[in-house]
RNA sequence: UGUCCGAUGGUGUAAUUGGCAACACAUCUGAUUUUGGUUCAGAAGAGUCUAGGUUCGAGCCCUAGUCGGACAGCCA
């Protein structure tokens, strides 16, 4: 424990950290860390959303506090209950638990009614009966001010009475809002009388037909962090310039003595080779361009967790990262990293073959069948070791044979000898071809003194390569799903005058229906995962695959020095 | 002719709050290896956007500029 702590002291604190640590010193809040992680249900959680929820949650627990999982449903209009059950088992998944019920803006909307009524009583609101046209006119630009609203000066009497019909559903959506009388002039459009309360006659997923005026983002946000006592509102750089209306808004419901909540905003994350925007994540799910918001090729934590990923290494990915305010854009291969060193230990190792060349040991005997050992996986012996049948006829990859091998290729070749993984040496001894000139089968011997483990000379032998291999009457047939990166462009929605839909990848997902497994994976678990020896790491399909008819998912394929030199 | 924010190797993040720049990823060597994986050893790569200033001393502080980002939804 002590420890612990000693190698976490001497880790440099990110900009938050270090602004708790000063709070903590003197006293602020009572010495009270409490977090929120406040999506709007109206999409799925995405790798982004991943990096604020670890920050968040991570925030509590190195401090002791707390986290609430808050909906910011304040918009009926583009929320749904199918957003709020996906975004729970999401943050779930990633491991993370939040303080007592999940939350809803929603929750509070009474309450914030009658701070509305306050704030108009204080002559510090008023009805505004203009055409949203008209409206956003007079808002002016960043670099003209604005002009005054002609119903900015009513009567509080006369406010009070309209704002009571607008919630009574005297008016049309449109008809009437509700604004700030903060300053039109202000330098800062979000302080030019921003809107707090609109007309939408739209049922809601929670309080139904209750209501028919919502309160915007800034009126709910900051007061809904008030109500929850949450100390440190740490939200996206996006909501910088809102701050100022945040505070605004708080001092005027803001009790002495309470815990006054904090506005931290910090950079997003933005990966390479892929867009974050949740708008156009829907429209690929809309479109039929991927196979929904779980297909493997989505950074949505749904489509990670279908791909393969482990909550651990995508909490390891956030924590590396870190937590600045500069734009930035991280390269996908660090997720990877992440990724691999995770299932790198975690993995049991298995062969299968994905593109089969059968082989023939011509000198085995043909009704013989033995069992070799092979451990699960050589990073941790704890996790024992199996055994595979062997026979005559075998199955190899395509790619592990070149007739007119260069001298660097260690695999296999006329006339060449390679090792297969655990078994024995062989030697290819001639290749069989089709009348189109494909190659069908190769003809090999083996050296029956080579077996792997029996401590003979032979078996000690170097030879440069080593193949996977799997025995062809006992192979298991599979699909298998290889996936690549969806966008062929490192930031496919950075292009002024181009769509990102034209950086697609047309090879983002290529399907294998003819891939032959050793026989222990026949009943492999919806979500397991495996290293396929020498190719990568692949997972059960959570939603596709069956009993009989299996399907793996390529998670994320070995380092590759070998192709990487042949480029 | 606005406000706010930012600027450190290819990428990202550090630099004990002023003491001549570190870590990770990526890249490249080499060793080990029954996975062209892992592991290990090593290399290359920035002098911190620019110009002034303060200081014995500046990536850190000040000033001006440059570049980049956010803000003109009755979205969040």
């Amino acid at each position: 424990m002590t420890e612990r702590k000693e190698s976490e002291e001497r880790k440099s604190l990110n900009f938050i950290e270090s602004i708790i640590e000063e709070d903590l010193r003197n006293n602020k809040n009572n010495g009270i860390v409490y977090t929120r992680f406040p999506p709007e249900p109206n999409g799925y959680l995405h790798i982004g959303h991943a990096k604020s929820i670890c920050l968040n949650f991570g925030l509590a627990q190195k401090y002791n506090g707390k986290t609430n999982l808050r909906f910011d449903d304040t918009n009926p209009s583009k929320e749904e209950v199918e957003y709020v059950d996906s975004i729970m088992e999401d943050v779930r998944w990633l491991g993370f638990d939040w303080e007592g019920e999940p939350h809803f803006a929603s929750d509070y909307f009474e309450q914030l009614y009658e701070w509305a009524i306050k704030i108009i009583k204080s002559g510090k609101a008023y009805v505004d009966d203009q055409t949203p046209e008209l409206i956003s006119q007079q808002r002016g630009t960043p670099t003209k001010k604005g002009i005054e609203s002609p119903f900015r000066n009513r009567s509080i009497e006369e406010n009070l009475d309209l704002f009571t019909r607008m919630k009574d559903g005297e008016f049309a959506e449109g008809e009437r809002v509700l604004r700030a009388k903060i300053d039109m002039a202000s330098p800062n459009m979000h302080m030019r009388d921003p809107i707090m309360y609109r007309v939408l006659r739209k049922e809601h997923h929670r309080t139904g037909n209750k209501w028919c005026i919502y309160p915007m983002y800034d009126f709910a946000h900051g007061q809904s962090d008030y109500i929850e006592g949450i100390t440190h509102s740490v939200c996206t750089l996006e909501f910088e310039v809102h701050r100022p209306l945040y505070e605004w808004f708080l001092e005027n419901v803001f009790t002495e003595g309470d815990i006054k909540p904090r506005q931290i905003e910090f950079a997003r994350l933005n990966l390479s080779y892929t867009i974050m925007s949740k708008r156009k994540l829907l429209e690929l799910v809309q479109k039929n361009i991927v196979n929904g918001w779980d297909d493997p090729r989505m950074p949505t934590i749904t489509g990670l967790r279908r791909r393969g990923f482990t909550p651990e290494a995508i909490r390891k990915f956030a924590d590396t990262i870190g937590v600045a305010k500069r734009d930035n854009v991280i390269d996908v291969a660090l997720l990877e990293h992440s990724l691999r060193d995770d299932l790198n230990k975690t993995a049991s190792r298995v062969m299968s073959v994905l593109n089969p060349l059968k082989i023939v040991i011509t000198n085995y005997p043909e009704d013989k069948e033995e069992f070799v050992r092979i451990e699960n996986n050589p990073e941790d012996e704890n996790m024992g070791i199996r055994e595979m049948p062997f026979s005559r006829e075998l199955y190899i990859e395509q790619d592990d044979f070149m007739e007119d091998a260069p001298k660097k290729f260690f695999r296999l070749a006329p006339d060449k000898e390679v090792r297969l993984k655990a078994a024995y040496i062989i030697k290819c001894e001639q290749v069989i071809k089709d009348s189109e000139g494909n190659i069908t089968e190769l003809r090999c011997t083996y050296d029956p003194d080579s077996k792997s483990g029996s401590g003979t000379e032979a078996s000690k032998r170097k030879v440069k390569g080593t193949l996977h291999w799997v025995s062809a009457k006992h192979a298991v047939d599979a699909e298998v799903r290889l996936y690549d990166r969806l966008f062929v462009d490192e930031a496919p929605d950075g292009h002024k005058d181009k769509d990102f839909k034209d950086f697609l990848n047309p090879e983002s997902l290529q399907i294998l229906k003819n891939c032959k497994l050793e026989p222990s994976l026949k009943n492999a678990e919806p979500e397991s995962k495996y290293q396929f020896q020498r190719l990568g790491y692949f997972c059960v399909d959570r939603r596709d695959s069956k009993p009989g008819n299996l399907v793996f998912n390529r998670t994320v394929p070995l380092k590759d020095s070998w192709s990487k030199q042949n480029k």
